[in-house]
DNA sequence: CTACTATATCTTCCCAGGAAGATATAGTCA
DNA sequence: TGACTATATCTTCCTGGGAAGATATAGTAG
């Protein structure tokens, strides 16, 4: 029943070095696992779109923002936790694909915005719609009772690793 | 409570295309969040000991063998989930450092098995206590009967995922 | 034995992102 | 105003891993 990769794992780790206690694995190795999987699901979307998952990423932050769909560089940064040097090279690569942008900030010379072309905009919107149900469709092997209960214990873990502690 | 970094992205969603359900981002997206966080604490574990995650993960794999601590390189991909080019260049980099020994299969002249060296096989047991002291320490927010739980979703999630469908 | 196919590993080339420094502009304090 | 510090972005260099091809050896059918 629980005889998954990861379970192989500890029971390796069982006879192996008896004295260690492996619990935790069960809980981080299998997350671990399935976010793997998931990136992959989620990766293969993307592609129908001509995206990699940080091009998405980037659409998806300045679609969000609401019209105009501007959002400085760093701002992306923020919101889509790389650093900005990752940030330039992504925006480089969707301007190139005429799906952003660039200009001088008014208010800030030594900052830019970033802009959704409407091709841009058209492209995100048909993409996140796909990826939501591609999410939703991962999530189908859990029941709606499961899947909340699941969303209450990450909200719970998740707050106390992102809180200063 | 709930107003985190995903709840406000569901938020501007909402607001922006109320036409899609972004409920699968309330569990996915705070798994990825989990997730990254956890492997950025794992990480300062590993250099601690010299190691990069992925040179952790081989070093794991052949101790987990039991002894002699040998393993070819396809079987180290095939645990590591990573292709071979990159067991290559990670058994590389540990046999530079004189943890792991590579040599020919007898039984296959093709093949090469790689070992843990006296050297390899001290650091990563030292290593391996302390990854699991701060798994443990990670999964600290929630309560025993919380982690029992999540274990339990996680194992019927993975099974799906995995499964051939 | 020969030819053909399959397999195990390694090599080459490429790409995405991180880290740290470079550049340009703002802001502040005297 | 001038000097100094802070900030926003970009650039450069480097690293790790993927993809696909190269190489060497096995296995198999005739």
């Amino acid at each position: 029943m629980t005889d998954d990769h990861v379970a192989r794992i500890q029971a390796e780790w069982a006879s192996e070095r008896p004295d260690v206690d492996t619990g935790p694995q069960g809980v981080i190795g299998r997350l671990h696992r399935i976010a793997n999987h998931l990136t992959g699901e989620l990766t293969l979307l993307y592609a129908k779109y001509g995206l990699s998952e940080g091009e998405f990423d980037v659409l998806a932050a300045l679609r969000r923002a609401g019209a105009p769909y501007e959002r400085a560089p760093g701002e992306i940064a923020l919101h889509t936790m790389v650093t900005t040097g990752a940030v330039t090279k992504r925006v480089d690569r969707l301007e190139q694909a005429g799906l952003v942008q660039r200009r001088r900030s008014d208010a800030d010379g030594r900052g830019r915005v970033v802009r959704l072309t409407p091709a841009g905009r058209r492209l995100i919107d048909k993409a996140f719609s796909a990826h939501m149900a591609n999410e939703q469709r991962l999530l189908e092997p859990l029941t709606q009772a499961q899947q909340a209960q699941l969303e209450s214990l990450l909200i719970t873990w998740l707050a106390h690793l992102e809180s200063p502690d």
